[in-house]
DNA sequence: GATGAATGAGTTTTCATTCAT
DNA sequence: AATGAATGAAAACTCATTCAT
């Protein structure tokens, strides 16, 4: 298993990015909210950037283990699609601080952002390649994979989001019981059109 | 109508503001994209964050009334949606520096984003209320008309963003080209199951 | 001339340099023996390192100019020598602190200390000039000018130096009364055999 | 004999000191040149200090002994002169780290470097006493004993010292060839006039 | 109205040193 | 004897903001 001390970084930094944003965070918060010296930080980081890339990049990996585990179980395209949404949407629910940090930190043209970026755009090959399997078997029908796969994203990401920082001003925390209507409103979205 | 050296100011900002966000940016970078002196901003807003503030409610101002007049000439909910979609995608990718700012610092626990969270509110409060007409007047059917308009706007903004960005690295311009794709593609989202 | 507080913060960084070394020097330090505030020094230099480049490069400037000063008036190769080792003693007793920085930061691998020893080699093409027409005139007689330049320049530089630091252990600060006595010694080094 | 490790150390020290003088050197990269662990530094040594201090002490004990043994030799003082500069010069060519370390570190107030110039005074009055025995014996004519011998140290160091660097700019490492040529240099500015 | 030199609080990062193993 | 993870004090540098001209 990882080193003990690098584990309790990972965990503040997450909680530190989240709140503040990476410009924001400062390593001494992070020091302090981990219990180590900052000098701790440093010896097993190179710098903030580093942190902050290893941070994302394990997170995304998290998303997307999440999220493939959730297909693997099901057959038909359109299954595994619901079985994305849902499992996306469970995600950023489950771990908040990471879907902040995804959206907040997803776009930029600093070095960091492009890295991410690269992830993200793995991610959204994987949600390609369901809507591409179901164009082939006959399931779905829609000429721009590609746009769909960000279309989709976007809608089950915000939706979290949107929901995480309104009830975040209304000081409540029961997230979690909202979970079933984000899930519900994204597969109509994907499923059944809007219109009666 | 406004001072001049304020216009010249504010399009400098977008731009600085857009390529670095909100904390890399720099006033005297700002200062000399818009060709005054560093003081000559301070004579005219009182802060950076107030600069900042300043453009984002434009932006969303601009964002709105594009929006607004896009939907006045429509009649019925679903040609309403239809048209909302049309000019929010057009208007992300007419403004592309505005788009990635929406998107970067909408999210996150600073005033100035808060602040910016109220304009993003009131935009979705728009989209909310076309759902709405739509479902009273028997064309639309949805159990979650907030948590889809959210849903909504973050499909139709994701999917611009993540185009520009994509294109940025390829070092090509021509997004103006691939509008079509992407309306189209939100449009079936919202208007047609993907399901045959 | 040049801005006020340049000259101030040239001035204090002199001795600070000097006191201390180049790593050892601070810039805490050098801000609050100019009397200004840290970054009015990064207002006007780049770094620790362009102030400290900019600094060398105006002292060896002044040697230079001092030492060319006096030669000017001399016809005869053995006259402009003597000249140039009198000019050459008397410019580090009276600039000791420079004196200092010189033999300190003239050897060392860094940028700045190559930078730095390009000066010195022109000040040693100088002295080896003088030599050079000497030989060509007639006047000395020497194998290897080249080396007899450095061998020159080393004696009248640690002269200088070795006394510096000598009298400071010694708390006296009388440099100047000794200055006759290292030019005569090493006058005599240069024209005269040891040997009766 | 001194423990295997503390010669180790010692050798990987003087490279890197030499390399980047006292302030820049890093105890990790001695550590990692002697192929130790940073820790064991410290068991051998109580600081950084120290360490250079050792080494410092060392170079110059050797230097002496070098010398000591060559003027042993002779009888007259002025043999033993000639003995003196040419040991210096060859040493130094020999050792050229250590020539760096020495005149680089030479001179300064830091309490290393007072230490240090108390054995530079202790190696001219090696030179002076050789100066005074040649005054004593008739040999030598000189008014200033004490800064004839600085000035000597001076000539003799710097041209190896000017050498070396310029040698290593050029790349080239043919420095042992040219040793030759700098004796005849300063010898022939201790014993023959430059004029003819 | 406009300017830009000056400021200093705030941040990242470095690295000698310690100490439990 | 040897190790190397952990520390925290120290320093270079940044940049929003101010204000005299």
């Amino acid at each position: 298993m990882r080193h003990e001390k690098v584990e309790v970084i990972f965990q503040a930094a997450v909680e530190v990015f989240a709140e503040s944003g990476f410009d924001q965070a400062k390593m001494d918060e992070i020091a302090q909210a981990a219990g180590v010296a900052k000098g701790t930080i440093y010896y097993h980081f190179k710098s903030k950037e580093e942190l902050f890339v290893g941070l994302m990049n394990e997170g995304m990996e998290k998303l997307s283990d999440c999220v493939r585990r959730g297909i693997a179980l099901k057959k038909s395209p359109s299954e595994q699609l619901e079985a994305l949404l849902h499992a996306h949407i469970l995600f950023f629910v489950k771990n908040g601080k990471l879907a902040k940090l995804l959206l907040n930190e997803a776009f930029g043209t600093k070095e960091r952002q492009r890295q991410f970026r690269t992830k993200i755009r793995e991610y959204l090959n994987l949600i390609e390649s369901v809507l591409q399997q179901g164009i082939e078997q006959g399931e779905f029908q829609m000429a721009h994979p590609r746009e769909m796969a960000s279309a989709i994203f976007g809608a089950a990401s915000v939706v979290v989001l949107q929901k995480i920082y309104s009830l975040e001003e209304n000081q409540s925390e029961e997230i979690e019981a909202t979970a079933p209507t984000m899930i519900e409103s994204v597969q109509q979205l994907v499923f059944h059109p809007l219109i009666k």
